[in-house]
DNA sequence: TCTTAAACACTCTTATTAGGATGCTATTCT
DNA sequence: AGAATAGCATCCTAATAAGAGTGTTTAAGA
């Protein structure tokens, strides 16, 4: 399915996270099964993500987040941030569709 | 599968991120066939990531965010950050199973 | 203005994942 | 020290998502 395997920085990437996940958990004194319960997943699911299986879904994470509550964390993820006003008009002239420069092998 | 819907907020953060990949993207002049080329996975996938679709999968969003070269965000996601020191003492005392209080009904 | 192709909206099929066991190990806490 | 149970590993199956294909709309750029 996938053309590439995934590279050796997002593995990691996502093996961190895992461990923080599991780290913020056992700081708010949760078992897995107690997140997995709250957050509406099931504990398998729970685990794999700790673990730093990279299969699981962006929902799960926000649910987990959620109930973290730190949800924010996500929702700012790419957020290019503070200077909101700057930023607006910088990508007001973005757009919405970008065309290949028309040399041949544009990718 | 889940017990409860997904939490309107975490909904809105998940939407969030999408429009920011899109952003993220555009700003790079990239098209979503070349950010699907790129990242390894299919333009569909791109599409359903940048128009919030909960049912992505973390492994595609770190491809993707590996490609726009903001892997450093996801890594860094739950990660408590800047007091390294003071947290790692912190964590040195963390339970590695958590028990439940031994009331009855502990969740 | 007019052409090209980027983005969108579907559908279908296959590959993949989440969930639900079960058994095992080892850490907590009494 | 010993009992209780959190966390881990693995297997199986149902549920789900990714990919591929097709047609349409509409913005970019010549």
């Amino acid at each position: 399915m996938n053309r590439y395997p995934l590279p050796e920085p997002a593995t990691r990437a996502i093996a961190k996270l895992g461990r923080d996940i599991s780290l913020a958990r056992r700081r708010r004194r949760l078992s897995q099964a107690s997140l997995a319960d709250r957050s509406g997943i099931s504990v398998n699911t729970v685990r794999r993500l700790e673990k730093g299986e990279p299969s699981g879904s962006i929902e799960h994470l926000a649910r987990i987040l959620h109930v973290l509550g730190e949800l924010k964390r996500l929702e700012t993820l790419l957020d290019t941030g503070t200077d909101e006003i700057g930023l607006l008009m910088m990508d007001e002239g973005l757009p919405q569709r970008v065309r290949a420069r028309q040399s041949k092998g544009a990718l």
